[in-house]
DNA sequence: GTCAATTACGTTCTCCGTAAGGATG
DNA sequence: CATCCTTACGGAGAACGTAATTGAC
């Protein structure tokens, strides 16, 4: 019925051992308590386990038969608690996250570089996906938590701000904008424009400003930076890039300019299952992640990326 | 460190029902106890297992990962205890017997097989060997217990008498004593006399009144009895049988005569190793066997074997 | 007499149930 | 406000340790 673990280690003490004192001193009882041990542990079996006088001690045919199920309890109970424990100390497990492509580029590949290297055993997935697909794969539980521009309703989802990032107008480096320190949404007026996915919180955030710019939207729309890089390469237009992304538009034709606009900051949040407790492993990646994260706060502005990883400002 | 089958049971019911008062009801506790039960659990794996709260129950990535070790360890369990159910049930188990041939001829033989059918699940073996060797099984434990017409020392083996064995003259029916109702050692003066193995209990008990009887040694010394019929038939000697061996020495050709001397008595032991408790299964069959043993104690003469068994007295 | 297991018995602590508390829909 | 999990608290019983007892050598 109840038998508990550490009758088991009592057994396989005394199997062992073949002495109550001894076993006794092993499991840490005084030897009467261990005597009482052994009488409960063959009272709950229902069967004497060991046939014993103040000389000898040896196991009986039920003791022999109980001892190989003992084992094998205890292999498995160890074995449990060992998994568990590698997991507590993050010697083992899975971690995975979702992310919008502009911080897969590479803060958060470094990111998680540095955290495989604290911890090997820790398996890493990242999934970089568009802002609707994240809430999707936090709501489902098939990523431990997200990086997302959009936080989800607050019933379903739990949400805190990781940083801000600052937007970046890319052009050609000979159009007349990439010799400029900074920009407004107004010095967009009536420029050709192509978008990132629609789905993507870039479009979704900037739309509205661009908007009431009246730039010129090309209709071309295209999911990867680097075909966003080619075709404003290509002449097509212009394009506004999220800091984080700017590698990814490392063109020697191609300039960044910071928009320079109080409310053109994107937001990365940390996002999790409302009420879901992360595993020991996702919880430190959680955890790390708020730690690496670049300074920006609300109403401060995103520090600056990486100076390798941004395009030249200008010519 | 200690965790209960108890707890490992509530795991499991939590885990399946996800409903805290429910599982409480199939574990037979109060809805408190049962969640003071889920809260001990966590503590001693060192890790949250469920999320929770009042209205939904979901297991947390460790809590998966214990699942599976809690399902294997709940297994064992079950198993094991379920065969020492058995053994105890004499569901299953094995008892092996040491017994001289005279007893593994038709008695022990017809006896087992209605212990086989009221115990269909235990394996029974039984090794039909020579006295010393008898001793020597029960000794290394190789045999449950044995029977034998030797006791043993005492301190190794723990005997009581079961029933006395009368011995019988086995002639050939055309000899002159074949005509005798009984017969005394002295009768057998002169006569070549075919020999059982030394190490046999038979040759040990009757070696010294055959010698006062002055017979006259062949030097056969056979380990069969139908092979000492055999030899007794061909016209080499008489012998002497215990009487539940008569049935190997029925030959068409041959008589037997009881041997009516106050002493010429065999007894039959059951032997078993001191201080050792012995298996459901075994105990059943220790007991079975006083209960069928045939008549004869001390003092009165064994009873007469089935009729069937005895070759015919006289021509 | 010595050593080892067991029993006796008082103490401590675990575990459970009743009842109150708190969160959720 | 109804439901369900959790906390508070007190009692019952389990489990342990000290010490006396039994048994083997």
């Amino acid at each position: 019925m109840n038998l508990s673990g550490r009758l088991i280690d009592a057994f396989l003490a005394l199997e062992e051992t073949r002495r109550f004192a001894v076993a006794a001193r092993r499991c840490n009882v005084s030897a009467s308590a261990f005597s009482q041990m052994i009488g409960r542990l063959e009272e709950q079996v229902g069967a004497r386990l060991f046939d014993r006088d103040t000389r000898n001690v040896a196991l009986t045919p039920e003791g022999q038969a109980f001892s190989a199920g003992a084992h094998r309890i205890a292999d498995e109970i160890r074995a449990t608690l060992s998994d568990l424990k590698d997991r507590a100390a993050l010697d083992t497990g899975r971690v995975a996250v979702a992310a919008p492509p502009s911080l897969g580029a590479d803060w958060l590949p470094r990111l998680l570089a540095g955290f495989q290297r604290t911890h090997p055993g820790v398996a890493l997935r990242l999934l970089d996906v568009v802002s609707d697909r994240c809430l999707a794969l936090v709501a489902a539980g098939e990523v431990d938590f997200g990086l997302n521009a959009q936080r989800g309703n607050d019933l379903e989802f739990d949400s805190s701000l990781l940083f801000n990032e600052r937007f970046f107008v890319v052009c050609p480096r000979t159009d007349p904008l990439a010799a400029r320190a900074a920009l407004k949404f107004a010095d967009l007026k009536g420029r050709p424009f192509v978008q990132t996915v629609r789905t993507g919180s870039v479009w979704q955030q900037t739309q509205a400003w661009l908007a009431k710019a009246q730039v010129h939207d090309t209709g071309l729309e295209v999911t990867q930076f680097g075909t966003l890089a080619g075709l404003i390469e290509g002449g097509f237009g212009i394009s506004i890039v999220p800091e984080l992304a700017l590698l990814l538009c490392r063109r020697p034709g191609l300039a960044a300019v910071p928009l320079d606009e109080r409310q053109a900051v994107r937001p990365i949040y940390r996002i999790r299952r409302r009420g879901r407790t992360l595993s020991a492993a996702a919880q430190a990646l959680w955890d790390e992640i708020a730690a690496q994260a670049p300074a920006g706060i609300p109403g401060r502005p995103a520090r600056r990326g990486r100076r390798a990883a941004t395009p030249a400002r200008s010519g």
